[in-house]
RNA sequence: GGGGCUGUAGCUUAGUUGGGAGAGCGCCUCCCUUGCACGGAGGAGGUCAGGGGUUCGAAUCCCCUCAGCUCCA
């Protein structure tokens, strides 16, 4: 059996039991922002299990791809995997214990035909009620081992929810696989048992006292990793060497002219290239960007670790590309994300390898100070803090710094290296606050239909009040001064949702009104509108006008419309690897983030600008329409997240032929020549990759071409010329005062020297040293310096202070020729004195020092002070 | 979310209790020279990432912001 066939088998065995496949869905769970990526099969039912959503259909089953980042470290070995395909079907509130382990049980010696000798079961400690199915099934007793809340409890995630005991399936490889002793059982560390097949039995919803109470309607929650059943299927000790995987290895084999299963440290190096190699394709596929943070530096290191272990196998160019190239051809029938996405792959996979060669470039440097500090200190070890600030601050892999230092005679303290790598977690571990989903609010809330949207075609609607919240109470009615959220049976309002904003308004009936700040979209596409009772009082089941700010409504519609033009340009112009990560409608302004490698050029961009208000000027119609995802993205629309299952979408096209297909449940314009102009009014970077542009259309673009030109006017009244003339004459103003102020410098210094010629004239002598203090008429310190060095070269043995006024504050020079330094002159020390007596301080090096200080008026009586110094300091 | 490091000329970068912003490559001009990274002389080019503070004085010390790199979660 192929793993092809494997996936196929289980989805219609579950299928041929009552149950709805669906498809997987996206490494990047959507709808969870507490979860970092899609980790098991379950995410995307997670919705049903806590009641949000109700599911097409009780019994469902899918092949979900997962990505775990918790053993990335120990992938390698022959049995952890980040990436993988996890097989499962679930009961929401339907079926419980007895039907899913006679199924699994059926599943596994059946049809894939596991030999039950091989088979064994692990329950928790008191689930005797599974260990009876189990039984009943034919598993001898001393076959079925029980186990704590370690291996066999599941959940809740955080620190309360539903959870409940589960039950596995082992397999036993065989003796020879095993640690060898007599009490080698499942869960043992060995490589003779791995699990295939855990199910889940979620009864209990536990509170955050830690009680748990039984659920009216338990669930069942199944997972079977696709590639470890199937190493079993086929009798191979780990997946790599299923078909799953054998194409990737023997690429590898190929590129390096390496050998697998020869030599164990080679062989490590290959499974991570391979392993790491399907999870780079797949996150990117599913818009991942290589970053510092989230999910772009899980994608960014399992890169890096792939590029590091190439290297181990002497493959020393960029080769990762061809390595997602193999993924693609061998996955994409399964997965189409990764064709659609193939060439965005590849440019990423190009990038970011070479960044991180560039990185170990500059890292090696850095290395070498270390590894020289610590020979020149005659040492025999790198400590584990020198290993790991390289590893911290500069990302340099701990493993390649020991092979340098190894080759200079140096050994690793690896134990201190791991002492520092401990105390790093477990400062982040303490700064990590448990981030509460506000998901028990909206349960708390009693349920109430979805609303129906009826703002794509009118703003103003009869309807009905279905529910009240004053303060977040449950409130038959909410009177005058009440901030109250409102859910209605149908509405015109737009709640927030995909970025654009909530419409805002006034919802009014017989007896009060109130007005509307904003809508927002709860779960199960119940629009709240948020407002004030601004008169009399509402109550549930009043009749009601809800009416939309419709200027308001129109500003944000043109500003939706113009986001997609915007979009549709971009691709244009970029190419297709312009993939929206983002964005915000408002009424004053639109934003778009997206992802691009490269710079983007002004030239760019003012083409993109010019596209955009051309498809404006040709007056395209916008138009939605109503159809099945597949057949959407078939056509080509763009889509932003992935829908579930086979949902009915809402496409929004520009033009005839379309110029852009966009999977949007916004508001817009009818014809984009409402729109009126677009200005692009920002771009920049907001990371590696990634790019935001603002822009502002209508009314705001009108407002804001109307403050340029306003500026634009002014400017020209100044420089007395016309609009078009102001960049010319402001050039060549800027560049007549560049001129003008080398003139005054070269003038100033002119006359400086002037001054210091008869400067020397002045200078007295206190016990036979020269002694020059003078104020003199120069403007700036840069020009005082240049005259205390000709004064000093001038004058060959003296101690030279001059004094200007700078800002109307008195400044100073000091300079001592080096034979007076010798004799323990210092130019600081002098200076210091000298500035106090005008309130101020300063220092320097022996032979030259500045200082500052703050009463003009004094400066003379500074001066004075200079000779007796001398005098004092001969003394 | 929490740390570490970095930001100086077009590029690569030096700058040591706070006191004259430097080098190499590149560029321009002139000289020399038919060859390889020619050689020689001169020159232009800097808001020292940005803002605030301390100080007589900040590339340098403190705080904030921005950007990049990197580690942990």
């Amino acid at each position: 059996m192929t793993g092809d066939e494997l996936r196929q088998a289980f989805l219609n065995f579950f299928q041929d039991r009552g149950h709805k496949i669906i498809s997987s869905s996206s490494l990047v769970p959507h709808e969870d922002p507490t979860l970092l990526l899609t980790s098991a099969g379950m995410v995307q039912i997670k919705p049903y299990y806590l009641g949000l959503e109700t599911p097409p259909s009780p019994r469902l089953t899918s092949c979900q791809k997962c990505f775990r980042t918790t053993d990335i470290d120990s992938v390698g070995d022959s049995k952890h995997l980040t990436f993988f395909e996890m097989l499962g079907n679930f009961s929401v509130g339907d079926y419980f214990k007895q039907e899913a382990i006679s199924w699994a049980w059926e599943f596994v010696t059946e049809h894939l035909r596991l030999p039950e000798e091989r088979l064994w079961i692990t329950i928790y400690l008191d689930d005797d009620e599974s260990f009876a199915y189990w039984r009943d099934v034919g598993v001898p007793a001393e076959k079925i081992l029980r186990f704590g809340k370690e291996d066999n409890f599941w959940g809740p995630v955080g620190d309360s929810g539903p959870c409940g005991p589960c039950s596995e399936i082992h397999y036993d490889l065989g003796e020879e696989f095993g640690c060898g002793g007599p009490e080698c059982k499942p869960n043992c560390d060995g490589g003779r048992f791995f699990e295939v097949w855990n199910l889940v039995f979620t009864q209990y919803n536990q509170d955050q006292s830690g009680r748990r109470s039984p659920l009216d309607k338990p669930n069942i929650d199944t997972g079977m990793g696709l590639e470890r059943a199937l190493a079993a299927i086929q009798g191979k000790s780990s997946p790599y060497e299923t078909d799953l995987f054998s194409p990737l290895v023997e690429h590898i084999c190929h590129l390096s002219g390496k050998e697998y299963g020869r030599d164990e440290n080679v062989d490590r190096a290959i499974r991570i290239v391979a392993e790491h190699s399907r999870g780079i394709a797949f996150l990117i596929a599913d818009g991942v960007m290589p970053s510092n943070e989230a999910r772009g530096y899980v994608l960014r290191r399992i890169l890096r670790r792939a590029s590091l272990f190439g290297r181990k196998l002497e493959l020393n160019d960029p080769f990762l590309n061809e390595m997602a190239e193999v993924v693609i051809g061998t996955m994409s029938h399964i997965y189409p994300e990764l064709i659609v996405n193939q060439n965005l792959i590849s440019e990423v996979i190009r990038v970011e390898e070479e960044k991180f060669i560039a990185t170990l470039d500059s890292g090696l440097n850095s290395v070498e100070k270390v590894i020289d500090q610590a020979l020149a200190q005659e040492r025999v070890q790198l400590t584990g803090a020198e290993l790991f600030r390289l590893y911290d601050t500069y990302g340099f892999p701990p493993e390649l710094t020991a092979e340098i230092a190894k080759e200079k005679g140096l050994s690793i303290d690896w134990e201190g290296f791991q002492a520092e790598m401990e105390k790093q977690r477990e400062m982040a571990r303490a700064a990590t606050k448990t981030t509460s989903i506000g998901i028990d609010v909206i349960i708390a809330m009693p349920k109430v239909p979805s609303t129906e949207f009826v703002g794509c075609e009118t703003t103003t609607f009869q309807s009905k009040v279905l529910q009240l919240l004053v303060a977040g109470q449950v409130k038959q009615t909410a009177s005058q001064g009440d901030e109250v959220d409102m859910v209605l049976d149908k509405t015109p309002f737009y709640g927030e949702m995909g970025g654009q904003v909530g419409d805002t308004g006034e919802i009014s009936s017989q007896n009060g009104k109130v007005t509307i700040t904003n809508a927002i979209r709860a779960p199960s596409d119940v629009i709240v509108h948020q407002g004030k009772v601004v008169e009399g009082s509402i109550s549930v089941g009043d009749k009601v006008e809800a009416r939309v700010d419709v200027a308001r409504r129109l500003d944000i519609a043109r500003n939706h419309t113009a986001t997609h033009l915007l979009q549709a340009a971009l691709r244009q112009i970029l190419g297709d690897s312009v993939y929206q990560k983002g964005s915000l409608v408002e009424p004053e302004r639109l934003r778009f983030d997206f992802s691009y490698l490269g710079q983007i050029t002004d030239e760019q961009l003012s083409e993109v600008q010019r596209q955009v208000n051309e498809w404006i000027r040709q007056n395209l119609k916008a138009g939605a329409k109503v159809l099945p995802y597949k057949q959407a993205i078939a056509e080509g629309a763009i889509a932003l997240f992935e829908e579930k299952y086979g949902e009915e979408v809402r496409m929004l096209e520009i033009g005839e032929p379309a110029i852009s297909k966009e999977l949007c449940g916004g508001t817009h314009v009818s014809s984009t020549g409402e729109i009126g102009i677009f200005l692009i009014t920002s771009e920049g970077s907001i990371g590696t990759g990634l790019h935001r542009i603002e822009a502002v259309t209508g009314r705001k673009a009108e407002a804001l071409i109307e403050s340029r030109l306003t500026a634009l006017q002014s400017v020209a009244k100044e420089v007395e010329g016309s609009m078009a003339e102001v960049p010319g004459k402001v050039k060549a103003l800027i560049s007549d005062l560049e001129a003008e102020r080398k003139r005054v410098l070269s003038l100033e210094r002119e006359l400086s020297r002037k001054i210091a010629e008869d400067l020397p004239g002045q200078a007295e002598q206190v016990n036979g040293v020269t002694v020059l203090a003078a104020r003199v008429p120069v403007l700036t310190m840069p020009i005082l310096r240049e005259m205390g060095d000709l004064l000093r070269d001038k004058l060959k043995s003296a101690i030279v202070v001059l004094a200007i006024v700078y800002n109307g504050k008195p400044n100073f020079l000091a300079m001592v020729t080096p034979d007076l330094i010798e004799r323990g002159f210092h130019a600081g020390d002098i200076i210091n004195q000298v500035a106090r007596v005008t309130g101020g301080g300063g220092g320097g090096k022996a032979a030259m020092a500045q200082a500052g200080g703050k009463e003009a008026a004094k400066i003379d009586e500074a001066l004075k002070l200079v000779k007796s110094i001398v005098a004092s300091k001969i003394c």
